[in-house]
DNA sequence: ACAGTAATACCTCAATTGAGGGATTTGAAC
DNA sequence: GTTCAAATCCCTCAATTGAGGTATTACTGT
């Protein structure tokens, strides 16, 4: 049976020559076009497509928005990016949104077809570009030292992130009560915070610890 | 140019068929072949590889360790994990520690053959399983209450794992300081924690927030 | 009408923390 | 040989917090 594909994307003529190029083929079959995401939500839920084109650039609801939309609506539903954006704040916008793959537009057109074939049978297309990217993300790229702290400062701030009091750390580390209280108190101005609690905030979501 | 690999894999039947494979095309070189890491900063050293093929699974040093190895000793050489495992603990271990591309065992020596080249070429081939999970590792699984907390009370812990004390968020949430203090107290048994300090690393650890 | 929950607000007391000091020892750098 | 940073330890005082309460209002479901 073909594969049944919806198409967001409000550029005509491309989409028009999309939908034409996937018609020719009898293992696809586009069955709804759309300049916008307005009624993703609907279409989705109507048409029962098993993959989603999805532009980024869209007028009104854009394409972040719609990845969403068709999610919400039918998880089943595999949903490939479709977009000339290439940096990290929209590619992560699309990926937490729940997108299935994510090809750059100057992908030519049979690694197109090729991509909604693996993301029906559960992969995740990408362009090189972005996958390398992806995984790029994942090397938490070690804030080696951006605030300065010794070795011992790290270790209590460590221990402190773990929401250990001040007495804990002391047995923890074996020092005395007061020791650590002193490398608290050098720990924050180096953070740039006024207490253990922005500390903890800081170290965590800037994977210092 | 041939482009320069080296392998790591401890079948040796494995290791010899890549070898004498990639060696009958002109296109690849295999400058050095080993059944384990131990050698791996030392012979990335003085080989120079474009690419390095790693087996997970191998006596000694393992290859999660072995990526770590031949990045830090040279960062421009591509790291492609050639392994049966699937599951999400060693996968994004070798993503942590720089790895470039990530094949299953099951993969087709054509296939092979082309992610050495995109990796080459700055991509970042993975198994189509492999990139599914990685993308799923964005979708944020909401925790939707999982720890039953109320609207407010979920607004108070956002705050508070931005560091602000009792005072500041009564002014945000233009409530008073007390029932910010009840609010905590209703928190803290709900999260199984004891403190503020508690809360926080557990709420930013877990993306309760 | 009544029970339950969420949200609000206040009180007290002991413990912890932040802020401000000062002080010693050790090992590396110049 | 002196200087410097890191690590250790102690003191005080005011502010914040945790823990234990109590109490009112408003809305929801029965």
């Amino acid at each position: 049976m073909a594969i049944r594909i919806i198409i967001f994307e409000d550029n005509e003529r491309l989409r028009n020559s999309l939908t034409y190029l996937l018609r020719s083929m009898p293992e696809y079959d586009v069955v709804g076009d759309y300049p916008n995401c307005r009624e993703a939500t609907s279409v989705t839920l109507a048409l029962q497509p098993d993959v989603a084109l999805m532009d980024i650039d869209m007028p009104g609801e854009n394409g972040i928005k719609g990845v969403g939309m068709v999610k919400e609506a039918r998880p089943e539903t595999a949903v490939i990016m479709y977009t000339v954006f290439e940096d990290d704040e929209k590619l992560f916008q699309c990926l937490c949104a729940g997108a299935n793959g994510y090809l750059l537009k100057k992908t030519p057109p049979d690694k197109l077809f090729e991509a909604i074939r693996e993301v029906v049978d559960g992969g995740a297309p990408m362009s090189p570009s972005i996958a390398r990217r992806v995984l790029n993300s994942f090397q938490q790229s070690k804030t080696e030292n951006k605030y300065q702290l010794s070795t011992r400062e790290l270790e209590v701030l460590q221990l402190l992130s773990k929401g250990f009091s001040a007495k804990v750390i002391a047995g923890e580390l074996n020092i005395s009560f007061e020791t650590v209280r002193s490398h608290l108190k050098n720990i924050y101005p180096k953070l740039h915070v006024n207490c253990g609690k922005e500390a903890i905030a800081k170290a965590l979501s800037e994977r210092i610890v």
